[in-house]
DNA sequence: TCATTAACCGTCG
DNA sequence: CGACGGTTAATGA
């Protein structure tokens, strides 16, 4: 019923001018905020802007596909990433949901084996790319870059973990409310009715992260909706009632860590 | 074309 | 049996 308030907003994603390079202060900042550079002087990083390559993905079109061979290190500077498993059936599991500056498939960038999930692009993109070789050397040069890239890599395991172990413990219901709590602790913002999950996600998306079928994805948010936990609009999903959600999904009776699904620098310690 | 609803059906506790 | 969730078809925007 009440109105969303800014329809004119919604980005075209068919004609953007997105076509347009990264200036190296993109590229500086987007290493910058990545996380894995805490604590290396800026000098230092202008010396990694130096080697870095840029990348260009319109949206829908594919990073890299499951099995590739690793070459370095994707950084996302620009647009939105989709991450996943492409099962036998045909079916898609969503590992991850990326925005900038995210550092992705840092496991495959280290050990130089195949990439472990597929990542396509949702909107146009731009990636920062840094070869393996010029890995080899920030890891030979910077002990900060070290650490912080396995607290990283740490941290990556664990949502995955928790993700796989999750669709083995729980029904349906429990595993949506689930993923609406992640996705809220990953890109939830304050809203006047509640909190937003800032990401624009279809039924389906929503559905391959929890592992359920569309129909029953549809079938649960419209029940939500119905009682009032949650309203969607233009793809975007409101989360009015964070403590039926959590009921729901049974946290209380839940040993998993959910807040390593918030961003590293909000939960810094 | 895509989102949603509804009816149906097999599985499992 | 009955809840659950996947499958399929019909309907709606």
């Amino acid at each position: 019923m009440s109105t969303p308030g800014r329809p004119s907003s919604t980005l075209e994603k068919t004609k953007p001018p997105g076509s347009r390079r990264l200036t190296p202060e993109q590229v500086f900042a987007t290493l910058k905020g990545c996380g894995l550079l805490d604590g290396v002087p800026d000098e230092d990083i202008c010396d990694i802007v130096a080697v870095a390559r840029v990348l260009s993905f319109s949206a829908g079109t594919d990073i890299y596909r499951e099995g590739d061979p690793c070459r370095g290190l994707h950084l996302l500077a620009k647009g939105r990433v989709r991450q996943y498993h492409i099962a036998a059936d045909g079916r898609e599991r969503v590992v991850g949901f990326l925005v900038p500056p995210a550092p992705f498939e840092l496991a495959a960038a280290i050990d130089g084996g195949p990439y472990t999930s597929t990542a396509t692009a949702l909107d146009d993109s731009k990636v920062v790319f840094l070869p393996s070789r010029a890995l080899v050397e920030i890891g030979r040069a910077h002990r900060f870059a070290r650490l912080n890239t396995m607290m990283q890599l740490c941290r990556e395991i664990r949502r995955r973990d928790i993700s796989s172990t999750l669709a083995t413990l729980k029904g349906a219901k429990e595993l949506v409310a689930c993923v609406l709590i992640q996705l809220a602790q990953q890109y939830g913002v304050a809203a006047p009715d509640g909190f937003r999950i800032d990401y624009r996600l279809n039924r389906q998306d929503v559905a391959d992260r929890a592992g359920v079928r569309l129909e029953t994805a549809i079938r649960i948010l419209s029940d939500l909706t119905k009682q009032g936990v949650l309203h969607t609009a233009d793809k975007i999903i409101v989360l009015k009632d964070m403590a039926a959600l959590s009921s729901m999904s049974d946290c209380e009776a839940c040993h998993f860590d959910c807040t390593i699904f918030a961003s590293p620098s909000s939960h810094d310690r």
